[in-house]
DNA sequence: ACAGGCTCCTGCAGGC
DNA sequence: TGCCTGCAGGAGCCTG
């Protein structure tokens, strides 16, 4: 399931792959689900836009698009602000559970439940695959609406103080409170458990009552695995791959997630399950407190 | 306002 | 072997 690290690298995968292209030929299948804007409104807005470029806000996917009919991208090169500053539309992706954004030649084969694919004046084709969907595509004209921007913090760039207030006097239980896009964007099941056991931390502690120490740790520790895992590529579980079909390779760094019964890798007592904010929850009971 | 639970959707694993 | 059931989860919505 694509998590922040996860779209983190696709974006900048499509984004290598796409920026500067301009968009020939938009073309949708029919599912309501994906579509968060008609998809007749979509493909009328789409087409003929330039990619600016490509980015991650949060979980979503954010493209960056010049004027409809518009003239070519910028030099390439040219800093991401000065792209968002001209973009006139926004093409934003969320992948849910098993979404793919995939940039590749228009020969590929076509995998089972592509809900979109456009041509672009490249030749390349980009392609939005979801099985589940639960993913969902969304069209903005910026001439019309404001710009696409993430409910809650980035767990990158959040600062000390801003994260403390995000959980002062919550009483919900901690990693509730992660999985919660409201208060950080990009955090998802993964990576709840496996900053909590960096931080030390029980998944189920009462957010307003972990001391400024506690919280500082968890900080750090959601921002170190966030980095790490973007390094390594992301986290290939289900059938998460990068928009060149490349398998991310932070699985196997993780220490406890989906790693139930298994030694932990600290003190090699075995990882434990429950169930918390329907989410199956990993930790360890010895190194968590 | 906040917290918890249900729902969408499909592929896969496990049981019989 | 083949069928059936349950489970996985992000986020929006509903309820208490």
């Amino acid at each position: 399931m694509p998590e922040l690290p996860e779209v983190e690298t696709i974006a900048r995968g499509v984004n290598e792959r796409v920026r500067g292209d301009r968009i020939v030929e938009v073309w949708f299948c029919g599912h309501r689900q994906p579509f968060k804007n008609l998809p007749e409104i979509q493909s009328k807005g789409l087409q003929g836009r330039t990619i600016l470029a490509v980015h991650r806000t949060g979980k979503h996917i954010v493209c960056e698009l010049g004027p409809a009919n518009g003239k070519p991208a910028p030099a390439s090169g040219s800093p991401l602000d000065e792209c968002a500053i001209h973009s006139s539309a926004q093409w934003i992706v969320h992948l849910g559970m098993t979404g793919r954004l995939l940039a590749g030649p228009p020969d590929a084969p076509l995998a089972a439940h592509t809900h979109a694919r456009l041509s672009l004046a490249s030749g390349r084709e980009l392609r939005f695959v979801d099985p589940r969907r639960f993913g969902r595509l969304e069209f903005r004209d910026l001439s019309g609406c404001p710009g696409f921007s993430a409910a809650g913090a980035d767990p990158l760039t959040v600062t000390e103080e801003e994260f403390r207030q995000l959980f002062h006097g919550r009483r919900l239980p901690i990693k509730a409170a992660l999985l919660n896009q409201k208060l950080l964007s990009g955090v998802g099941n993964i990576y709840a458990d496996e900053s909590l056991f960096h931080a030390g931390l029980r998944p189920r502690r009462q957010c307003g009552r972990l001391t400024r120490a506690e919280l500082e740790r968890l900080r750090l520790a959601l921002r170190e695995v966030l980095e790490e895992a973007i390094r390594m590529g992301g986290s290939s579980v289900s059938d998460y791959v990068d928009a060149n079909g490349v398998r991310g390779l932070f699985q196997l760094e993780h220490c406890v997630y989906q790693r139930t019964g298994l030694p932990c890798r600290r003190c090699q007592r075995p990882i434990r399950r429950m169930v918390l904010a329907g989410r199956g929850t990993h930790y360890c009971p010895h190194c968590q407190h």
